[in-house]
RNA sequence: GCCGAUGUAGCUCAGUUGGCCAGAGCAGCUGAUUUGUAAUCAGCGGGUCGGGGGUUCGAAUCCCUCCAUCGGCUCCA
């Protein structure tokens, strides 16, 4: 058989060569470092035959499928140690994930994080015998019968669900696993185990179903390779927002105040003042108007756009008055009150596209599992906006939004973030509003719109919101969770419940269609991601403070007074550090606040009308005059805030 | 909401198998010092040991319950 390589050679070798045979055909060191194979596409054992010419592709560590080859076998590792610990333990799933992989189980006796090390080190035990992973094809029947056999109820679910002819059990030691595969050759690769952590996992993702015990681990080829992940896990929460924003003195939650309802700290405050302000100005450029509406609203007004039967009434807060009749609920939204605006007079066509943003505060009632430092709370401020277009004007407003998003990503270095298309669940579309023509106008705007802004999206089916699809913006906080900040979602639904409408040229009532977006998606986990991601050290155009003017002695601070006092007139943050301290505990101190710049200032400085500069993270900078010095903090902001600007039409 | 863990001063943490008025460092306050590029010295104040209930001669420590936080699950307009 002729067997293709990636770069193009093209090798011959007997039918029913495995892949560990081409790799040590190649070299003894692939074949040690190989873990699986691909053939024509197809992730396969070492060990399998394979027949037939076809493309190979000899997979390591370091691509994709052979990590999770390696996970996906270390899983079953974990579950032969559970087994040979803990008799009667039933199993449900246990599939790599992105760092690492896990295990759900039901096990008779409790599992507790505090019974890790040792099942830990019956992994290590059974890595070292290096078990052969041996795959077998079996028939639905015996697969049944086997399962039957173990009473393992959940297994038996999983067969039940599956095709006779396309069921394989694996085996090492005395451990068998349904499973499709593919698997490590043996069980000798795995050199470093570590169980992370236990927590709940509903069976099969289902709330009304049990709750089984899952168990997360991770494993490398090399003792070393855990040890960096380690350190580098240790290094992520050191960036911990949460941990940060109490550090920098942001934000802060009080039991009193209530859960997930985070306080904003002066500091915190004026970063966040700063965002928004920004943004109102890209927003002014692109023709927005700021609107203002209520924190309430009457019941009708959610009865009306759908929201209240969607979500139902113990998602809502209510509002209590003197009047029984009345009934008010916080608001979980703003759409519905901007649709109101929309609502104050008659529109012509010559009127649109009409664009209102608020920077709305909208309270949510998250289940209290849910929240988690300033990325998931209950009271939070998105930066919405509404526009209302005619259906000529629908691509070229989306697309104008996609600028602002990618503009304001790339003035804060937020490269990594992931475009998401959000469509329907097409099994199940009593979850959603509308007409099918309407979604399919709008899910076909989305995508021509990422189309040409040549945005490399992936489509989720089952995440749109109920009145429309979305095009969604992920970006990973420290540890790698993934959070949706930006969103932009095609709406002709809202529209047609506030029985919106304009006079076209005609002299006909048309529907308007709607836009919803929030590029920061809300202040709140925005800042927080923003955190995570600069570890506080924030852009100076952002920074709470810019400059702290650090006198040697008690004897400058008038002078350091002065310089601040210059700096402040020009529109730079700058305070003095005044304390009765010495100059290497001041300079300590305000490093470790993350100020981006420090002036140092004594005798000489006094005498020559100067400053000495030092640079956050890299120290004495020399001396300048108080001019230079503005000139320069004035340039940087200048340049960061001006990232692509003219490209973004800014 | 569910599973599991955690909760001691503003922060980070000690507190032995239940046993003298609960400790340290940092931060804070007061004083001394007047300082040249990442921690000057001394003194002082500060805690209903998350809340409530119980067991006990005696509880930070054991039990129950509620609350909050953390890791997940579910959810996320």
């Amino acid at each position: 058989m002729k067997v293709t390589f990636p770069n193009g050679d093209i090798r011959e070798y007997a039918e029913g060569t495995t892949g560990m045979e081409i790799a040590q055909s190649i070299s003894p060191r692939l074949a040690a470092e190989v873990l699986a194979v691909s053939v024509d596409g197809k992730v396969q054992d070492l060990n399998r035959p394979i027949n037939g010419d076809c493309s190979v592709r000899l997979l390591k560590w370091e691509d994709d499928e052979g990590k999770h080859t390696f996970w996906h076998t270390s899983s079953h590792l974990l579950a032969e140690a559970l087994e040979s610990l803990y008799p009667g333990i039933k199993f449900g799933i246990g599939p790599s994930i992105e760092n690492g992989f896990y295990y759900d189980v039901d096990s008779p006796t409790p599992i507790t994080e505090a019974d890790l090390p040792r099942i830990e080190q019956k992994m290590v035990e059974l890595a070292r015998s290096k078990e052969p992973m041996v795959r077998r094809e079996v028939s639905k029947k015996e697969a049944l019968e086997t399962f039957t056999q173990k009473g393992d109820e959940y297994k038996l679910e999983l067969i039940s669900a599956l095709e006779d002819g396309t069921i394989s059990f694996y085996t090492n030691g005395c451990f068998t696993d349904l499973c499709r595969g593919p698997h490590l050759p043996n069980t000798g690769f795995i050199k470093a185990i570590k169980l992370t952590s236990v927590a709940g996992a509903y069976w099969r993702g289902d709330e009304h179903r049990k709750m089984l015990t899952r168990i997360y681990g991770i494993s490398f080829p090399k003792k070393s390779m855990l040890d960096e992940y380690l350190a580098m896990l240790e290094e992520a929460k050191k960036r911990d927002h949460r941990k940060l924003g109490k550090d920098l003195e942001l934000f802060a939650f009080s039991q009193r105040v209530g859960q997930g309802l985070p306080l904003w700290l002066p500091k915190g405050t004026a970063l966040r003042e700063r965002l928004e302000n920004f943004l109102r100005g890209v927003q002014k450029k692109y023709g927005y108007q700021q609107v203002i509406t209520p924190h309430i609203g009457m019941k009708d007004l959610y009865v009306t756009s759908g929201h209240y039967a969607k979500y139902g009434k113990d998602s809502f807060q209510p509002i209590h008055t003197p009047d029984e009749n009345e009934e008010f609920l916080l608001k979980p939204m703003n759409c519905p009150h901007h649709c109101e605006i929309y609502r104050t007079k008659p529109r012509s066509y010559k009127d649109l596209p009409l664009r209102f943003a608020e920077f709305g505060t909208v309270y949510r009632y998250e289940m209290s599992g849910e929240l988690h430092g300033l990325t998931r709370v209950r009271g939070f401020t998105q930066d919405d906006a509404h526009l209302f277009v005619r259906p000529d004007q629908l691509l070229e407003e989306f697309e104008k939004v996609i600028d602002i998003v990618l503009y304001i990503f790339k003035t804060l270095k937020f490269e990594n973030f992931t475009a998401q298309i959000s469509l329907r669940d097409p099994n199940d579309k009593t979850k959603y509003i509308g007409t099918d023509e309407n979604w399919e106008k709008a899910e076909h705007a989305i995508m021509q719109a990422a189309q040409n802004k040549g945005l490399p999206a992936v489509v989720e089916y089952g995440e749109a919101a109920f009145y429309g699809p979305k095009l969604d913006f992920m970006v990973k906080d420290a540890i790698g969770r993934k959070w949706q900040l930006g969103t932009i979602q095609v709406d002709y639904n809202l529209p047609e419940r506030f029985d919106l409408t304009y006079t076209g040229a005609d002299d006909k009532p048309h529907r308007p269609i709607m836009i919803h977006r929030a590029p920061f998606g809300s202040m709140e986990r925005f800042v927080a991601v923003l955190l995570e991601h600069t570890g506080g050290k924030f852009p100076l155009w952002l920074a709470p403070d810019q400059v702290v003017v650090l006198p040697i002695s008690e004897k400058f601070n008038d002078y350091a007074e002065k310089v601040s006092f210059y700096l402040n007139n020009s529109d730079i943050r700058a305070q003095v550090d005044n304390r009765n301290e010495k100059i290497g505990r001041k300079i300590r101190d305000n490093e470790l606040k993350r100020i981006p710049f420090l002036l140092i200032v004594g005798e000489k400085e006094e005498a020559e009308q100067k400053v000495s500069v030092r640079v956050q993270g890299e120290g004495d900078k020399g001396s300048m005059t108080w001019e230079e010095f503005r000139d320069h903090i004035t340039a940087l902001v200048r340049e960061e805030t001006a990232v692509n600007a003219q490209e973004a039409n800014v």
